[in-house]
DNA sequence: CCAGACGTTGTT
DNA sequence: GTCTGG
DNA sequence: CCAGACGTTGTT
DNA sequence: GTCTGG
């Protein structure tokens, strides 16, 4: 599954890297800072293509899908949709087939077994380049019935994980590979050939502290992987560029 | 018909 | 155990 | 996803 | 909104 992930990079460069096409607006400027251990709950960046313009947008969208027509907020909101079932699920299908989205990061967690028999493990997922990807989600529109206030969600879509991840983990986030985010963004009612786990080769995994399992520890030490070079001597990092 | 759920994950 | 907050 | 709280009363 | 269970 995939319940952290890692914004660290510009928006700039989670967008324009990502896709092409964005709009030039003010969400290219804004202030805010890298996320290097974003959880649920929380807004991240989300790349969305206007049905209309088809331009692409970069703005903040608060992770945990609330449909449009629920009444209360619900405790928790999802933050993953299952790539079987998000066509055919009452709760997810109009958003499949009408507001799919892609979340621009350097990377996320997966927790695997730990030493202990009740304990788990943190591991950083992410392209051997240390480049962006795409993650694919779904969003939807909410106004909140005690503020009266809009509130745009999103939830991440999953996969069964693939060979680097299943030794840890059996679901992955949705990789999108990088030619096919037109097809995602676009108007394709049921782009389902895309929803496969992405290959092995250009992934790299890590363990990493569990100073990761506190979400107000998000230091950039977490993304020091990330940087080239910048893994030596980290231990468990060997082969990491 | 109305009422109530609508999701995923991990763990036991 | 279960819920909330990040 | 994990971490941390989980409560009431009366008084300012 | 739409589906399921009673």
């Amino acid at each position: 599954m995939c319940g952290r992930v890692i914004q660290s990079s510009s928006p700039k460069l989670l967008g324009l890297g990502i896709v092409g096409g964005l709009a030039d607006h003010d969400t290219l400027r804004s202030n805010v800072p890298p996320r290097f251990n974003a959880a649920p709950g929380q807004d991240l960046w989300v790349i969305r293509r206007h049905p209309t313009t088809g331009e692409h947008s970069l703005d903040l969208l608060r992770w945990g899908l609330i449909p449009s027509w629920c009444k209360d907020r619900p405790a928790p909101p999802p933050i993953n949709a299952r790539a079987e079932m998000v066509a055919a699920r009452p709760m997810f299908r109009h958003a499949y087939a009408k507001r799919r989205c892609i979340v621009p990061v350097d990377g996320f967690f997966e927790w695997g077994p730990g030493q202990g028999a009740r304990t788990r493990q943190p591991y950083a997922v992410a392209m051997k380049e240390g480049t962006p990807f795409g993650l694919g989600a779904i969003w939807e529109n909410w106004r909140d019935p005690a503020s009266g206030e809009w509130i745009r969600t999103f939830a991440v879509i999953t996969t069964p994980a693939n060979g680097l991840i299943a030794a840890i983990h059996e679901r992955m986030p949705l990789i999108l590979d990088p030619s096919d985010y037109g097809q995602w963004l676009g108007d394709e009612p049921d782009p389902r050939d895309l929803l496969r786990p992405f290959p092995v080769e250009p992934m790299t995994l890590w363990p990493v502290s569990l100073r990761v399992n506190s979400v107000k520890n998000d230091d950039p030490h977490l993304a020091e992987p990330l940087t080239s070079g910048s893994a030596a001597g980290k231990g468990p990092d060997e082969g990491f560029p």
